[in-house]
DNA sequence: CTCGATGCAAAATGTTTGCACGCAG
DNA sequence: CTGCGTGCAAACATTTTGCATCGAG
């Protein structure tokens, strides 16, 4: 888990600039846990300095990114969410019918992951993309839709 | 694999009224194979009736999948693709690197959703979003991200 | 001093919504 | 004649882009 410090270390040796909006994401990043979304991030960096722009968010959450430190996801319709890569990875069912939101642990995925490359030499990654789907509840309350 | 007129007569028994716009939207998806987006039977419906309107195609499209002749996904970025029922399901794997999609037969997807609709009560559905990932060229390519 | 980083405005997208009008039944 | 279906315009939300300016190194 980085503190502000050892991202701004890292951060440096690949060269960026360091500007008080970077480190002012860089907090809210260390700060986090779980799901962030750029929105998120933006408000919280506004505590501080109201004037940085979700913009500059955007492109450093990005870069953030292509150095490893963060991944995002998306959930179903949801905006984009970020998360720090030394949080587990994991998956989510989101059940169509009533919005419920369960986390999965990507112990379950492996065996599928492992068929999708040993067959297809595809390295999926099957937690960028949450599973939709129903509930057991609104399973039983829409048993089958009516095709006719 | 429904004609037109199977179509038009399905609409009736549901006591939709027959219009102008709907007949060409259901010949279009009567000549669809495959995969088609709101834009494509719109451009396809345009060339007869310039007049009709994109939001004709969406609410005609919705309606047709609450009724089960149609079901929508999600190929990552893309607008949603829509495609008939009695085509068979199917997914996707979307290569991030390259860009290029892989079909995939579901049958392989079957004992993820077995497990998830056991362990969970969760009755997922695998395909409607697209799988992402690399493809085995472009894994060779980018080793793994530099983690620092 | 230089070039990467930023702010701002505007564009791009894909989809939804409100509302008045027109036409199918 | 009733109210569903439609067109149009506008709202929407998220993300991207172009460009001039700023400031870190």
């Amino acid at each position: 888990m980085p503190t502000a410090q050892d991202l701004r270390a890292a951060l440096k040796q690949h060269g960026w600039r360091m500007t008080p909006q970077r480190a002012l994401i860089l907090e809210a990043i260390a700060r986090s846990r779980g799901h962030i979304s750029v929105e998120q991030v933006h408000r919280q960096v506004a505590e501080d300095s109201p004037e940085v722009n979700v913009t500059t968010v955007y492109r450093t959450l990005e870069r953030l990114e292509e150095l490893g430190i963060l991944r995002h996801k998306h959930v179903h319709g949801e905006p984009a969410q970020y998360e720090r890569t030394d949080e587990p990875l994991h998956q989510h069912l989101v059940c169509t019918g009533c919005g419920r939101d369960q986390e999965l642990d990507v112990s379950v995925l492996a065996p599928l992951e492992d068929e999708l490359r040993r067959r297809y030499g595809f390295y999926a990654n099957l937690s960028h993309t949450a599973f939709v789907g129903l509930c057991r509840a609104c399973q039983a309350r829409q048993p089958t839709p009516t095709v006719h």
